[in-house]
DNA sequence: CTGGCTTCTGGAAGCGCTCCCACACTTCCA
DNA sequence: TGGAAGTGTGGGAGCGCTTCCAGAAGCCAG
């Protein structure tokens, strides 16, 4: 036996009490204009007392917004989100949001049944809006997204196309940066250990990589894929040493993969950075720890979220926020000093 | 000027469109008895035709389920959630909610704010169930998810006292057999870097430390405090080296911790697992590719997710499933062979 | 054929809120 | 001094769904 269940006040009850009416009371809530000081008064004293806290259920019903964003990934690995950047990703989403009313609704569509809720989602309102990331290739969610009244910023650009509104850190820049620190340092045959070829991210570095050697005068010394793990980019490593022995420095697309490559170079006799200079691309907290510590193109990932749901409370907001770059900066340990 | 915005359709349209009355309609979308078949296959045909896919919001409202369930994280430390235990846990979770019609809500109350949205969502019916995991210390939510009628699953267990609802890996156990290992390996001078001692999980492990030692008619070489950082692992293992030059083998409540630990050791010129054996707990990937490979307690991260999902489930759909530990296991790597 | 089941059926009352609108009362300026 | 414009005020119609309830229809034992 309980006692009876402390059903939570509804704006009514606070109406009541306050002796206004329903309309006065939602527009206190609400913060809008046209009501008296007096029953303004008298509605925020009858909240306190009442402990009065708005439902959003009816509220999204009755109004247009519904209180959440989305945060999903649109992949087909499952367990992508484990990697240490999503997690980043979504904390400096999440504290964003904490500013405002707004829910995080994380939606991990990796699975075909995922992925049919993502699409759903996107055809209906029943979130504000939705941040979209890891869209590989030819994902058909991107033209589902871009057809939908709903706002979705893309964190990361799609392989083909630019969304309307989107956050992507500079990879082209960042991985330039990389090659010059080299060049700069006197390596001459340099090889890179790209990512998956499906993800513009990747696609991007590589850019970068090509464009800086051919400023340089050099041409790559060998590509090797990786598909963005340490396992790969220890494999890629090895085929890289076989087929270019000579190599004096690798650019790996993130960092997992240069972590890979240390331990390739390590089993195969060379060091780092005397024999072979190694930078990694993210600068996720492991580069710091790894032996020799990684230098890495640092890309500001909180950063990114908070920027991601910055705009994407913009779009919401019926204003058209521009797309974003963001910088990255190449981070120098002794890796490749 | 756009063309209509094309409205989703309601169950009115659907009922309409298949000639039955909106009742018959919401029985044949919940799946409801007393409704004929000619009936039931004629709203079916509806809905096919039309797209119709119930409005979430308008259920909850109207029914008594929300549709959603939260992750909640109580901390004091902002960024906790980066940690790649709770994506993992995440991941977890989010795969076993796909296969229910819940959505995930991701709170991260590491805020004064963030802690007030929480304790305003434990006090009303906003979601059909909470994961409440990060708990510290003497965190006033834990007696607050006690007393609401929100079905509250612990992750982990709180500091004092025991939830109804909880699953949490055999921390003590995990921890002993990391101890027994290092015993029978010869060690006898075996020290322990611990975690928050405001972290059940960390008391459990120094715990287990403490009686697998006594077991062994031993007693612990050494104790630090490293705060379940990698820095802090770090600097602690330089403290038990200049407290307990002799040791032999050092336990870390976490890996990166050891990974830390293992950093300090190579300065200091000792080898390990010559000199020093280091173990970890978690095994969180990151543990594979250390140098040396780390041999670590491994945890069922992702299985913990799965479990919490499940037995929130449970007791949202009103069953009383019983708390769960889950059994944890020594990965053997060359840390301490 | 009657009464008592069980199976259908749909009207109607909400869930708790937002917002349109009609109306009342002030200003303020031509 | 009339009325346009600005400020308060609350009634009421929804938002799209679930669920209660009253009643119709079908079925079988007595």
């Amino acid at each position: 036996m309980q006692t009876s269940p402390p059903r939570q006040p509804t704006l009514d009850e606070v109406a009541a009490r306050a002796g206004v009416s329903r309309t006065a009371a939602s527009r206190v809530i609400n913060n809008l204009p046209y009501v008296s000081e007096a029953k303004r008064a008298a509605v925020e004293q009858a909240v306190r007392e009442l402990g009065y806290v708005p439902n959003p259920t009816a509220r999204a019903l009755a109004g247009r917004r519904v209180g959440s964003v989305v945060l999903a990934l649109s992949s087909d690995q499952p367990g992508l989100f484990a990697d240490p950047f999503f997690a980043e990703v979504t904390v400096g989403i999440s504290s964003f949001l904490e500013q405002t009313e707004l829910e995080l609704v994380l939606l991990l569509a990796d699975t075909a049944r995922g992925k049919e809720r993502l699409r759903r989602l996107l055809g209906s309102r029943r979130a504000d809006g939705v941040v979209l990331m890891a869209v590989h290739g030819d994902d058909p969610l991107v033209r589902l997204a871009e057809q939908t009244e709903l706002p979705v910023v893309f964190g990361g650009l799609p392989l083909t196309g630019t969304p309307r509104w989107y956050v992507d850190p500079d990879n082209r820049g960042g991985a330039r940066s990389a090659v010059e620190h080299l060049v700069r340092g006197g390596r001459r045959t340099i090889a890179m250990i790209t990512g998956q070829p499906d993800l513009q991210a990747a696609v991007a570095r590589e850019q970068g990589f090509r464009e800086a050697l051919t400023l340089a005068g050099l041409s790559p010394a060998a590509l090797a894929p990786g598909g963005f793990t340490q396992a790969g980019g220890e494999a890629a490593m090895a085929r890289l040493l076989t087929e270019r022995p000579d190599l004096d420095a690798v650019f790996a697309a993130n960092d997992g993969m240069a972590l890979g490559a240390l331990r390739a170079l390590r089993r195969h006799g060379r060091r780092v950075p005397e024999d072979v200079a190694v930078i990694g691309f993210d600068d996720l907290g492991e580069a710091r720890y790894a032996d020799p510590p990684l230098t890495t193109v640092h890309q500001p990932v909180r950063a990114l979220g908070h920027e991601l749901a910055r705009v994407l409370l913009a779009a919401i907001e019926g204003q058209d926020p521009s797309p974003l770059i963001l910088p990255t900066r190449l981070t120098v340990r002794a890796s490749a000093p």
